[in-house]
RNA sequence: GGUGAGAUACUCAAGCGGCCAACGAGGGCAGACUGUAAAUCUGCUGGUUUUCACCUUCGGAGGUUCGAAUCCUCCUCUCACCA
């Protein structure tokens, strides 16, 4: 039993880092029936989950059956901050009210996936608020520079004589505190968390807590660019809450070797099951937009519905295969006559009419899916459907 | 605290008095080709009720000049060496 769930916690994660802790909290769960803690963290300043965090929750998803009950830490405090792994970009203070705003909608987001009463929310403030100057000196003197450096983007930074502040050889330690204050048994991260990760185990220590976390960190999810890691801010990410036909979509737009990325990642398919697939891709037997499709509605169907995403499926068919127009355009009413690059403008296909003349005169701008190239064209009474490239839609009424 | 170097569009990075809305690369967008894939080729990549025109951009504020991203002054920030 417990070898069974210990290989399930094992699929697909990165490195687990002190195998005989999880192992033994998995046999006392079996004996005793006695929980045990794992925790997460997340930055409260961006709380829409993509399917990035969902390799790591769905994993705590996992292991709530296997009887660990999920600390999921809203670092409202360390956001002030802001994590290192990035450049250095100007941190707004957030207020609380913004912070309780973003803590309900990751609420609504993570119980998709999570167990609600295996699930406790934790606000990081309210354990640094009490700590006082004193207690963050006091953290201060449990590590130095040296190390610090040996985390590998503080490394470069230093080398390339990138700035690094103070407050961010601070970061580390916060949230390594979080892992003090709650006594956690297992902390779950990304790879580029390791550092953060570990850091938990050694305050642990310092601190006396009497057991040191296990860490398990889990791969990055390529974007759908198939080279940086997923992120908001980079715009190559699928957002949980997305509707069924823009997820099915962006999902059959990675590249064929990517989606097998996503699939040992993201996919409830056995390793064997997808190893059979590459094989009909690799001897023709099988269709690689097949298998992709396949991929897509699994997770599209996750999110929605079965018949969501059979839906969603449908509409991308009749939109790109056929090449029809959607069944569902925005609609705009505008004041005639207009200016057909105005017109762009006013229903959100361009932002400039500069840049709505430039794709008029590359042709990729259609009118009732008739080419459009009259930069100068004058759009009178009547409804119209605009199209800029292969997927922008609205309809324009005109009056 | 002292000395020197630097800050250019989404990013990197040229330009160092007019030929600069600003070379080039990456990224992005679009077209061709496709499986809305990838790869490849091509074009575009400040704005404007309309474009062989005008307006706003080269860290910030002033100044010199017919004319400044380019020269001068002050300020802000970054880096290097020295203390």
């Amino acid at each position: 039993m417990v070898q069974k769930a210990y290989n399930e916690i094992r699929r697909g994660i990165s490195e687990i880092i002190d195998e005989e802790r999880v192992l033994k909290l998995l046999d006392n769960y079996y004996k005793t029936g006695e929980n045990f803690y794992i925790k997460a963290g997340f930055d409260p300043t961006a709380p829409d989950l993509h399917l990035g965090h969902t390799v790591l929750i769905q994993k705590m998803a996992l292991m709530q059956k296997y009887g660990a009950i999920v600390q999921f830490v809203i670092g409202d405090f360390t956001g002030m901050i802001g994590d290192p792994t990035g450049k250095n970009e100007t941190r707004k203070k957030l207020d609380k009210e913004t912070v309780l705003k973003n803590a309900k909608t990751y609420e609504e987001q993570v119980f998709k996936i999570l167990d609600p009463s295996k699930t406790k929310i934790y606000f990081n403030s309210s354990w640094f608020n009490e700590m006082g100057s004193i207690g963050l000196l006091e953290l201060t003197t449990t590590f130095n520079v040296a190390r610090m450096l040996e985390r590998e983007d503080f490394e470069k930074r230093f080398k390339s004589n990138t700035p690094i502040s103070i407050s961010e050889f601070l970061y580390p330690l916060l949230q390594g505190y979080d892992s003090v204050a709650l006594k956690s048994d297992i902390e779950l991260g990304g790879t580029d968390q390791k550092f953060n990760l570990l850091m938990g185990r050694h305050l642990q220590r310092a601190y006396g807590v009497g057991k040191e976390q296990a860490v398990i960190t889990m791969p990055l999810l390529e974007g759908l660019d198939g080279v940086n890691k997923m992120s908001k801010s980079l715009g190559n990410y699928i957002g949980i809450t997305e509707s069924a036909n823009n997820m099915f979509a962006k999902m059959l737009s990675i590249s064929d070797e990517l989606m097998w990325k996503y699939y040992e990642v993201l996919s409830e398919k056995t390793l064997e099951e997808i190893e059979a697939l590459k094989k009909g891709v690799e001897d023709g037997s099988l269709h690689p937009k097949r298998v992709k499709e396949e991929l897509a509605l699994e997770i599209t169907s996750r999110y929605h519905s079965k018949d969501e995403a059979n839906r969603a499926k449908d509409e991308f068919d009749k939109i790109h295969s056929k090449r029809e127009i959607p069944t569902e355009i925005e609609e705009f009413s505008l004041k005639a006559p207009i200016w057909i690059a105005k017109a762009l403008v006013e229903t959100k296909l361009e932002n400039s009419t500069s840049q709505a003349r430039r794709d008029i005169k590359q042709g990729a701008v259609k009118i009732d899916s008739k080419k459009c190239s009259d930069e100068q064209l004058q759009l009178e009474v009547g409804e119209y459907i605009l199209q800029v490239g292969k997927r922008k839609f609205a309809k324009a009424k005109v009056v």
